[in-house]
DNA sequence: TCAAAATTTAACCATTTGGTTAAATCATTT
DNA sequence: AAATGATTTAACCAAATGGTTAAATTTTGA
């Protein structure tokens, strides 16, 4: 392993797990084992170092889904899918959306935002959304809500994770497994939302 | 006001805009303009003062809705209830989802999720979602998983919420016309969802 | 009124922080 | 082998940080 690994690797232990500010650079020399200097020799300042993980991490997780996406035809099959290939992510790395919400949130550092893919979020729910409404086959929801939603279930216990770890007494295997459970009931409740009621 | 009101109020601004790590004791004095001595006469320590607001703070937000939530029979009207109620305080106190969120993901501090009310959530999501469910006047979800959904729906969207000014271009007033709107929404996909199907 | 207690101030301190520097070592090429 | 460039080290630095102290001021109560 190179040196620029052995800090990239120890650097995102430690900034996913103190944050931006409670992050040490000495911490991070300490982990990937080398002196503190070969930091700002590879990576200018903590600044960047940390930009070159949010980048790397974002690049990572978000747009490996939108591939396979397209075959999908209905709305409702996307957004189920959608589902299914983003708990691989998330219970794959759990600290993730932890790590970039609390990123997104820094004061006056808006540029980070910039760097989300969110092409991709509209091109899962606005894409078919249309044309299904039109064709009744989906309920007349409104798509951007509705979108906020799904993320918001699917994401929501992974931010709170510790939370739910102390007070249900749970173990990091434990969680896994409800998560695992989790993906057939929110798909569950997808197809309740937007399948339309029967007017027979 | 006082000087210990002084205190609070400039610790609270600068902890939830920077958070614990983020934020410095010199800020604090500058804003409640008073000495720095001045905080550790009446908080001995950052992490005292800290401690100090987070109670405060979840105190307010935590259980000023399990109140009249007793005077709703049915487990689906409850459910609505807590929504409109939790966007009350939710859009009064949009910055308190984050605050919370970031406090129990410290690292080695558990101490805080402990200090979360969550009896109230107990109540309110699983009182009368049994009896609901034998007398068949909802569809069998999983309670918990149920739980979480309603939270994360309606937390999220806070969690994001710099993310969306910036990405779909509004100000504080036109998000919250959209959380406003939200409710309404939320409360339909709860229905949705826990309204059996009629096998007529 | 006046002493004791509470409050406020300014100067100070030890430690930690991100970052620098210049010399030393290693690798590469000619 | 010598020279060149890349990599690594140890020592160092200025600024910032949380916290302290002792004196000064204000408030309180007997």
């Amino acid at each position: 392993m190179s040196t620029e690994e052995k800090i990239i690797k120890a650097a995102e232990e430690v900034f996913i797990e103190q944050g931006y500010d409670g992050a040490r650079m000495q911490e991070i020399a300490d982990r990937a084992e080398i002196n503190k200097a070969m930091l700002h020799y590879y990576f200018r300042s903590k600044e960047m170092l940390f930009e070159k993980i949010f980048e790397e991490k974002v690049k990572v997780v978000f747009p490996t889904i939108s591939e396979q996406m397209k075959s999908y035809e209905g709305f409702t099959d996307k957004v189920c899918f959608f589902i299914e290939q983003y708990y691989e992510i998330l219970i794959k790395y759990p600290y993730m959306p932890f790590f970039v919400i609390s990123t997104i949130n820094r004061k006056d550092d808006k540029h980070f935002i910039k760097k989300l893919p969110f092409g991709f979020i509209k091109e899962i729910f606005f894409e078919s959304f249309f044309s299904d409404l039109q064709s009744g086959k989906i309920r007349e929801v409104n798509p951007f809500q509705f979108a906020v939603s799904v993320m918001g279930m699917s994401i929501f216990p992974f931010l709170t994770r510790p939370a739910m770890k102390e007070l249900i007494g749970i173990n990091d295997e434990q969680f896994q497994l409800l998560m695992q459970q989790r993906i057939d009931e929110l798909k569950n409740y997808v197809k309740l939302i937007l399948t339309p009621t029967n007017h027979a």
